[in-house]
DNA sequence: TTGTAAGCGTTATCAG
DNA sequence: CTGATAACGCTTACAA
């Protein structure tokens, strides 16, 4: 078993161990009965031979790839990376194999990447990605792909979902802000296209500050570190004062250090909440207040669903991750 | 082509347009001549019946599966993120899937994982794993699985790498320190079983140390932003000074915060460098100095080997990538 | 307990 | 240009 070779098939083995397809592949499958001593003979022959069966073979023979779709829009935000590897360990403990599908924020990639999750046989998929909409998932569930789908809410015989906890402790924190502190003007930075959980929360911002007759700005940020920070910069040129509502912590982040490199106090001057926040807001300083949820947590609860869901035994389709607020330094309360 | 339903295969959309398997198939495979008017015909009923065609079929005959396998440690590192972002993105540009294998740092996942790589049928592999060594390798290229090993330097006829060109920028850096500030003792944080990169990077720096005869320290840090805050916070309380060889960014950060929390100066006091940084080097206050690889690059740069090396044209099998030093204010220089 | 043979959904090689 | 038909490597009744 050493050198380039064409794989061994199911077929070799059996010939040079004297046995017919099937005794092997019931060896190779724990299964049925087989003779202590024929079994012997056949792993030993496997092992010889260093026959490793077909994945592929396998997959279209029972109609099962035990391969999971993850379909994200990038690998390169901590908040997707600490899901997909919740993802892997739920994977790994219970056998399955992981594909994973890139969409790039495009609506276009997004079609494609749900054309491939159809054409490669996956067991299940797991969504985490706005631009697919409950269409995509339908259409999905129609080419009998059970899904569960992170971040939208919605339910069918053959689809989950995770749903986030956000809206409800964001008013009460800028409700509570409003009252504490009158005149430091509450805004919200807002980023395009960011998806639905910047925009829900971004109503329920806008519902409570409206609900108190208080004023607020909605200021449009790139979803850059770099590019905010040097927008703040000249920010904190002409305003002086602000709460502000960021998206990820290095927004929040790109926020601090431009108040910090301007010479105001954070937070005694500038106050940042970020909603979505990773282990760097712990990291920066002054440190980062923020909402959480445990995307690691998410990724494995996601995977349990799957699994349920594929069985027909997933009893409730719904589940919700409340955020917490941990309150760090950028913020006085 | 709307509910629940078994896949529509390619017998049906035969029957349904009144050709044969093989029509269809040029047809989807856009080969072969086939008359523009059935072309249309079977286009039309494809798109009627919804058909979508097998993968797992498709690779079984073809002996493709248009798969490449990428085996990690963890998706929760960032610099590794990056990488499979730089991956993704030319995986999406040449039409190959992704498969992803998390080892999880144990040798014996990484076995496990190996298996499946094989059973899998990927048409290559990149590999970034350091508990995979040459002779996995060589098992992996007899079952016919080309593989890019990135942070290990072998070659074969199936295989290619990528390395990192740290050494000698570190030994520059050190004996420049060295010389700079005789009395600022250079130390060197120990990760244990961190992997090759660590590894040779300590020795290059024990040696340097050496040949200019010069103290040194080693001490073990765990691999975790919050022990090795806290363990420093400690040795802050004695030591008051220090030149911190860092593997990564959160561990330098760690550092520098505690030093920076017990009000001593960066970098007038302590000095940090770390050997793999990300766009948080820039996030943190003060600023992390390090080296610097591009690791999105690398991952395109895997992804392009390794479909050269598959359709053996792959000229230099060894691609070597040089870091930069990136003076920020974690160091004086 | 073991073997035979019919799938699984494609591609590919031939003839026609 | 199109259609049979044999692979591809495996599973799984059904028979022996």
């Amino acid at each position: 078993m050493d050198n380039l070779k064409d794989r061994v098939t199911i077929y070799e083995v059996a010939k040079a161990s004297g046995v017919s397809l099937a005794t092997v592949s019931r060896v190779i499958n724990h299964q049925g009965n087989v003779t202590e001593a024929t079994r012997k003979r056949v792993e030993d022959t496997i092992k010889r031979l260093g026959y490793k069966p077909s994945g592929l073979a396998q997959a279209l023979a029972t109609n099962r790839s035990t391969t999971i779709g993850v379909i994200i829009p990038s690998a390169n935000y901590v908040y997707i990376s600490n899901m997909l590897n919740g993802i892997t360990e739920v994977a790994k403990e219970k056998g399955y194999n992981l594909s994973l599908f890139v969409t790039s924020h495009s609506k276009e990639d997004a079609n494609a990447m749900l054309e491939k999750v159809i054409t490669s046989h996956v067991d299940g998929a797991i969504i985490f990605d706005d631009e697919l909409d409950e269409e995509d998932i339908k259409k999905l569930n129609s080419y009998s792909v059970p899904s569960i789908v992170i971040n939208n809410k919605l339910e069918s015989e053959k689809a989950g979902c995770i749903i986030f906890g956000y809206e409800h402790l964001l008013r009460d924190l800028v409700e509570k802000h409003i009252q504490d502190e009158p005149d430091k003007r509450p805004v919200f930075l807002h980023v395009h296209n960011c998806g639905r959980l910047l925009e829900r929360t971004e109503k329920a911002f806008i519902r409570v500050c409206n609900e108190c007759q208080r004023e607020y700005r909605i200021f449009n940020v790139d979803d850059s570190y770099n590019r905010t920070y040097a927008d703040f910069i000249e920010y904190f040129k002409e305003h002086k004062k602000g709460y502000f509502i960021c998206y990820r912590d290095s927004i929040a982040a790109a926020v601090v250090n431009a108040a910090t490199d301007s010479g105001l106090r954070v937070p005694e001057d500038v106050e940042t909440v970020s909603l979505i926040t990773t282990k760097y807001a712990n990291i920066t300083r002054p440190t980062l207040t923020g909402l959480h949820i445990d995307m690691q947590e998410v990724g494995k609860r996601a995977m349990y669903m799957l699994i349920d869901l594929a069985k027909g035994r997933l009893s409730t389709k719904i589940y919700k991750f409340e955020s917490t607020y941990v309150k760090r330094d950028s913020t006085k309360e």
